[in-house]
DNA sequence: TGGTATATAGACCGATCATTCTGTATAGAA
DNA sequence: TTCTATACAGAATGATCGGTCTATATACCA
């Protein structure tokens, strides 16, 4: 028995979905898989949740703030220099897609197996990547810059490209040739960052 | 009865089978719709195919095809000029992502839903995401940069992260505030590659 | 003490899944 | 014509899915 109060059952579902489904697919990963991985009764779960579906947006609401929460936590160890500051965000991006344990953006991934663009889940994932791009760019903004959100959206694609490329060129060692290590992704992503930040802090972009 | 010919039924097989996959996806896509959209029975595609996981392998086999076939058509109707040539490529992928049929990548959702590294499915799509960063490679060879490889693993990071933002941040009209549509999310591509193909052409780079 | 809320284990349901099997029809080569 | 390959329709299999139901146990609160 993990937990005495009432509502760390709910809790102990949502953190064992979140990492089912991120390390095995939220079609792939069956109810049982979920109860046994957090050690909780069948009807327990339908307590607390209506339906899988309702569990998954659980799921990602507690990743989003998780993901969220470390950022903040990467950008109060940062200096208080403004472009320090990007480069820890775009640091903690490194230090994620080079993660041994590293299984992809749950979001994009849940785009990828929930196409409906009306579903509840598809406005939660996109709620998710608009404030990324909101942190980008309060931090953008906060270095004076003239287009933030120019330089955030920029910069949040190249995020978003390795944590894709991370993820699909990832094999093993060995299985194709010139294949991508997640390090080098990384490298990559922070290069072309850093080429992004420094032309906006040049000054003005003539490009629309 | 669509074809007469012997292997055609195999096409018929691969080609409704990548539409439905890349629609709603592997796991949500059955072996019964995959049938009724080929108009072809059951016993055929066993015939043809030992599983749905070698279907699966040889569906995105033709995507590759057809990915790499449709980039060098675009290239031919390029100018010879190589940043032109470069910016077909980047061009390509803002139609594509654009496109109201757009549902993301098939490679990518792919990686998503099988995330067994050791698996021929991960292997094939590790293979076809180098071929794409060859393919802008040579192009960016072509045009004499001294670090082509490294232009083309950025550009590359920003198409994807294009890919990865149009599939994810697209809800429907006014359901997410500030939500991007696909248009912005190629419109801030095209400046973030520009921006990184001028640098390359700038000169050789301190970033490691 | 008794009552209520919340937990448990596990049988059960109907649906759907990938796959196999049976039997039949058709089209071309001999 | 007969043989062979390929296709067909559709039943059947066994597994697994999400979700429901029953019956029981435990902890807290009045």
């Amino acid at each position: 028995m993990p937990s005495t109060k009432a509502t760390s059952r709910r809790q102990d579902l949502i953190e064992a979905a979140i990492r089912l489904f991120m390390a095995h697919g939220y079609h792939a990963t069956g109810i049982d898989a979920i109860l046994k991985e957090a050690g909780v009764s069948r009807m327990t779960l339908y307590n607390h949740f209506k339906s899988k579906d309702e569990l998954i947006l659980a799921a990602l609401q507690h990743r989003h703030d998780q993901l969220i929460e470390q950022l903040n936590e990467a950008l109060d160890q940062a200096h208080s220099d403004p472009l320090d500051r990007l480069l820890a965000i775009v640091e903690y991006h490194a230090r994620w897609i080079t993660d041994p344990e590293f299984h992809g953006c749950a979001f994009v991934n849940a785009a990828a197996e929930f196409p409906d663009d009306a579903c509840a889940i598809r406005k939660l994932i996109a709620g998710h990547k608009r404030e990324i791009v909101s942190l980008l760019a309060r931090e953008a903004s906060a270095a004076g810059l003239d287009q933030p959100e120019a330089l955030a959206e920029r910069v949040n694609l190249v995020l978003e490209g390795a944590i894709s490329a991370s993820l699909a060129t990832t094999s093993p060692c060995g299985m194709v040739p010139n294949a991508l290590v997640p390090e080098e992704a990384a490298t990559h992503a922070r290069a072309a960052c850093e080429i992004l930040i420094e032309r906006a802090f040049e000054g003005p972009t003539a490009t629309t």
